[in-house]
This record gives C-alpha cells, structure tokens and sequence, in this order.
DNA sequence: GGAACCGGATAAACCGGTATAGTACCGGAC
DNA sequence: GTCCGGTACTATACCGGTTTATCCGGTTCC
C-alpha cells in the first residue's frame, strides 16, 4: 500500500476518522486509552499527514514568501542577500516552515506573485525586502491580509511588522570616527535613492556633517553594482579636491573603490581613508582589509523569521522590532587624515 | 465575498461545476460560447485556481525542493550558490514553478526532509547539490520516487538525471597553461574530499601532471572556508620548497590565498602564481585580479531548471545534461615562472 | 424516577477542485 | 421508426484531512 490515510488508520483502529483526527492532533474527544491505540496503529502504519489535504480545510501552509526584485543575475554577489536567506531559513526550518522563494524582475511582478500566493493560499506570510518611498507593495500585502515582515527601517508601514537595525546611528557612528580622524571631506558613495535604507543613510550623513561642521560632505548614488561603485570612485578621486575618506553603501562597491584607488596609485589609507557600510568576507580578505560597520546579518535574518512566525500565531504580536546596531569594525583602510 | 470558487462561477454562469471545470482547463466537454461564457464570468469575478484543491486530487504542487547541507552560516559567502540559485529560480518562474528552500545541518536531516516533502506531496521534484562519495541519497530519493536533477559531475546516479560541467577537462586547461608557463611545481588547495568534484578535480590534476611530466604536483584538502584556504596557503608559502603556483577550488580561498601571499611578502605573481577553479566579482576585484576558469553558473542553474521541468513533464527525458566547459580567464595574477 | 449533564465516540458535511458515470438531445444510417 | 454514435452537459463520487451535529451510556441532582 502507498501511503496511509487516516481512514485505514481508523479502520486498524476500529474506531472512526474523527476520532483519529482528534487522536493525531492532541485535542480532546478522545479518551487517553484509545488516544494512544490510534497514535500506536498510525506510528506502526508509519503514518504522516498529507499536508495538502490538510490545507483544504484551511489550515496553515507552512511556508512563508520571499519574493527579491533585482535582476536575478546580479543576486549572486551581494554576500548580504545570501546570509540574510540563510538566516531566515534557519529561523523557519527550525518550526518546520519553508520558505518559498522567488526572484523576479520588478516590483510590478512581486505583487503579482503576492497575489497569487495569496489566492492560492500557497504561503503564510510574506517577508518584504527593499523597501522604496512610497512603496505600493505595502498597502498591496496589507489588503491581502497577510501577515508579513518588513526587514528594513523603522517607520509606519501599514499593518506590516518591521525588522531593522539603527541605520542612522550606524552612520552616525561612522562620520563620528572618521571626523575624530581629522577627516573633513566625506563622500559618500551610495545605493539607489528609490530605496529608503539609502535615503536614510544619506540623510544621517547629512545631518552629522552638519552638527560636526564639516563643510565637503556629499552622496552620490549608484545601482549598487560594483562597476558604478567603481566609475564613481573614479570620478571623486580625479577631482581637484579630492575626498579625504569614502564610505560605500556595500562591502562590494567598497572593494571596488579599493581596487580603482590601488590603480589610480592613490594610496589606501596614506592619502583616502576607505570604510563600508556593510560587512563580510569582502571587507575581511582586501589589502589593506576595509573598515566596515559589521552585524550578523545571519542572526538578523532569524530574528526576521522569528518575528514573522510570533505574528502568525499571534496577529496582535509587536509591530516593531529592533535589533542590534551594526558596530564599527577598525580595520587597516582608515587612518588619521594626514594632509592639508 | 472572498475567494469565488468554481461553484460560485457555475450558478453565476448558469452551469454545472464541471462544465467550468472543463472550461477552465481547455478540455474538451464545453461548447465554443458556453466555453467563452464561463471565461468571461471567471474572469469577471477574478476566479483565481486554488493550488491546494487541485493538489488533492492528486495534480502538481508546481513546486521542487532544493535542499543544503552546509551549516548555514558559511552559505552566505559562496558566491557560486547564491548565481546558482538565481538561474535555478529564473528557469523554474519562467514555468510558474516555485522553489522550496531549506538549509540543514546533514546530509541525514536533508533525507529526512525528502521523505516528509514526499509524504506530503509538498514538491514535484528535487535539486541535489554536492554530491559525495557513495552518496546515501540518491537511493532514497529513487526509493522516494522523486523526479531529481543532480547537480555536479557525470556518472550513473541511479535513476536521477545529472547536470554537470566538464570539471576534469576545466582542470586540465588550467594545469596546461600553468605548465605552458613554466610552472613545474603546482599545488591544489581542494575542498573537502567527501565531494565528488573534489576528488574528481584532484585525480584530473594528477593525470595532467603525469602526462606532462610534472613532479611536485599535489591535492590540499580544505573545508571550503577561507580560513582554512589561508592556512593551507600559510602552510604552503612556508616550504623550503614553495610551489610556484597555485590553484584554488573556489573564488573564496583563492583571495583568501592571495591575502596571505602580499601578507607575507610573497609577490604574486612574480613569485608565485595564483589561479582560482571558480569565478566571480571576487577574482575580479583583487589586485592583482585572479586568473580564473569561468562559467555562467547563472545560466548553469537555468540549465538544471529546464533539466528538472523536463523531467516531471516526461519522465523519459534524457538523464544527463552537460553544460559548456568552463574556459579560462586569464588575469594578473599567473605569470611566467622566472624561478630556479 | 426522570431530567439534566457530561465524556467519549461516530457519522456526515465540508474544503475546492478533478474525474467519471450518466443523461438528454441531435443528426444520420438502416 | 429505431438504433447508433457523438456532443454538451449534469450529477456525483472522490482526494485526505478537519469540524460539527448527534448519539449513547452512565452519573448526578432534584
């Protein structure tokens, strides 16, 4: 025989499918003698639910949703998606929840698969990535009732729970270290504006220069591809006035930056001081090894699949989540500014 | 109203469920206008295929599995998974196919998933990756009936269907060059020999160094990381005798290699040779950059895709699929050998 | 002694589709 | 006029669970 229903169970049992039903999910109708006959007869029968059957009655999928808009090629190089993934997916496997993945081209697309997750009922919840200024993915997901996690920053995203880290003071911290340095002229080489956690940087930037009193503080934008970061580093070390320091918005556009210096023979951290928003092996294996704000993204994406799983049990579970602060790494691209 | 059901479309369209049924998945049984009739009203009320339902009567989950077992926090720094995973996400959304994701421990907790996902008809079929010697799942997943694709090297795998690149010719092109070059001395620092490819790649180098008349030629075992990569190049660089070249089996220890190399003063690649198996933005963006064999382990992954799609569409496809070999790219970091 | 109550168990409905047996109707051949 | 075959469609069983209404026998209470 292929696989065991709870039928043949029943019949084994002699006593009816409701009975094993209630027998199998530990609820009460059962008495304790016969309880233990039907798990007995299902465990000798080698029994497991059939999670799709189960599924029709309304239950839980047991799976959550990823859905990561970029150009699925450009996916493989950013160390960042890889841990956060697998930091989720440690946090999901360990209460037997997959994770259900899917990259497409553009947000347009993403809420069409958010749609049909949830007309098919195929996922639990979502998890949301990227988040953008006025993103319409929220209030898409918000209408779609499904619970769903935002890993990014702080503020209101409709019913959303968010998951983030203090970008700011991150970045706070940053342009505190390099100004104890003497550096004074800051570039900033950063992501995309279309999305928020580029903003915010950008602005906490700002907002320290300007409380610091550093007068040649400016970010410029990239795709966050390691060829931009790269022309970009280009462009501010060709420049008259060159920046004393470069954060990068990515480990990856970081090493780039490194790299454009080495050969432009703009000595790293003699004549530019170069630090990194983002940590990873990246930042690590560089000569000199790059200065980097580090966290455990690994862990950040657990306590992400964490929380999406506290609001599938409970809607009412906290709306916010904040975790640790990504903390400044010193390593050998930064030093005291040494010129005019 | 939530979620129309076909029985909702039968009463508004005045039909049985099983005319909709039938028009709704273009078969036969319908007449023309009656056909276009419950479109229409489908389409109106936004009539959206329930996955579950249609599961249960036995039908696709449109969905296969991929499982790792690698501890998840080194996964992150793989770039080759990450590309991997892309292509294999891209090849299988083109078809409406989701990938289930999980990341375990070991190999018998992968097994143990396999047979749950089985049990319960979660997935159509399954992606293995890291094949071992004596591999004790391909037997289970044969047992388990699962349409799979291996990914890795050629050779029977049961009944599973293999999508493999020509590792043993990919090295022989590297050690040929690196003999062309001069280079009499090579050392491999390999991953762990449990893989297969490992080993595969260090019994290719051995036959190449035979052919050729190559003496010091010998395989380093590793863990993958890049600690261990650095160690192993420690180790190596330290010899009376060093080698005066050296091939990595990932991206990863390959920069790691070379961190250690200008850390010790050894200048690549006028000293030593560096050349990595695998590539990535990593080789690239070193300095020196990494001389390393390439491939579109993007398009790889959309490959194996195609592979599994082709499966579960006809279970006589064909059982093995090799991909292009990966070709050289020659960079700073390999040079003649001016040595003794 | 009869009503109310309760734990333990069952039969049947239900979830949303698919598959199949059966029916009604029509045109054509004998 | 009947028989046949095919088309168009309906009614219903079925997939494997969960859930609910109901039932039954035994206590408890008035």
């Amino acid at each position: 025989m292929s696989r065991p229903t709870i039928a043949d169970i029943a019949r084994r049992a002699g006593v009816s499918k409701g009975a094993v039903s209630f027998a199998l999910n530990g609820r009460p109708g059962v008495s304790e003698d016969t309880r233990a006959r039907i798990l007995a007869v299902a465990e000798e029968m080698n029994w497991r639910p059939h999670s799709v059957a189960r599924a029709l009655g309304g239950a839980r999928a047991d799976s959550v949703g990823l859905v990561i808009a970029r150009p699925a090629r450009t996916l493989g190089v950013e160390p960042f998606f890889a841990k956060l993934l697998s930091g989720l997916q440690a946090g999901l496997s360990a209460h037997s929840v997959t994770l259900q993945l899917m990259i497409v081209e553009d947000v347009q697309e993403e809420i069409r698969v958010y749609r049909r997750w949830a007309s098919e009922q195929r996922v639990d919840g979502l998890v949301l990535v990227d988040l953008r200024t006025r993103d319409p993915r929220i209030d898409v997901v918000d209408e779609l009732l499904l619970p769903a996690v935002v890993i990014g920053g702080p503020g209101r995203h409709g019913s959303l729970c968010s998951v983030w880290a203090d970008d700011r003071e991150a970045m706070t911290s940053i342009v505190e270290y390099l100004a104890a340095l003497g550096h004074r002229r800051i570039a900033h080489v950063a992501g995309t504006p279309e999305f928020r956690h580029t903003r915010r940087r950008a602005r906490a930037l700002r907002d320290a220069a300007d409380r610091l009193g550093l007068a040649g503080v400016e970010s410029l934008h990239t795709d966050f591809s390691d060829t931009e970061g790269a022309a970009t580093t280009r462009t501010l070390l060709s420049r008259r006035e060159r920046p004393s320091a470069i954060v990068y918005d990515s480990d990856l556009m970081a090493v780039a930056g490194l790299g454009v210096a080495t050969e432009m023979g703009v000595s790293v951290p003699g004549e530019v001081s170069i630090a990194s928003f983002d940590d990873s092996v990246l930042t690590e294996l560089t000569h000199p090894a790059i200065t980097a704000l580090t966290r455990d993204t690994y862990a950040f994406g657990e306590r992400a699949a964490l929380a999406l799983l506290d609001l599938l049990a409970d809607p009412n579970a906290p709306r916010e989540v904040k975790t640790e602060t990504p903390r400044l790494t010193v390593r050998e691209s930064t030093a005291p500014w040494s010129g005019r």
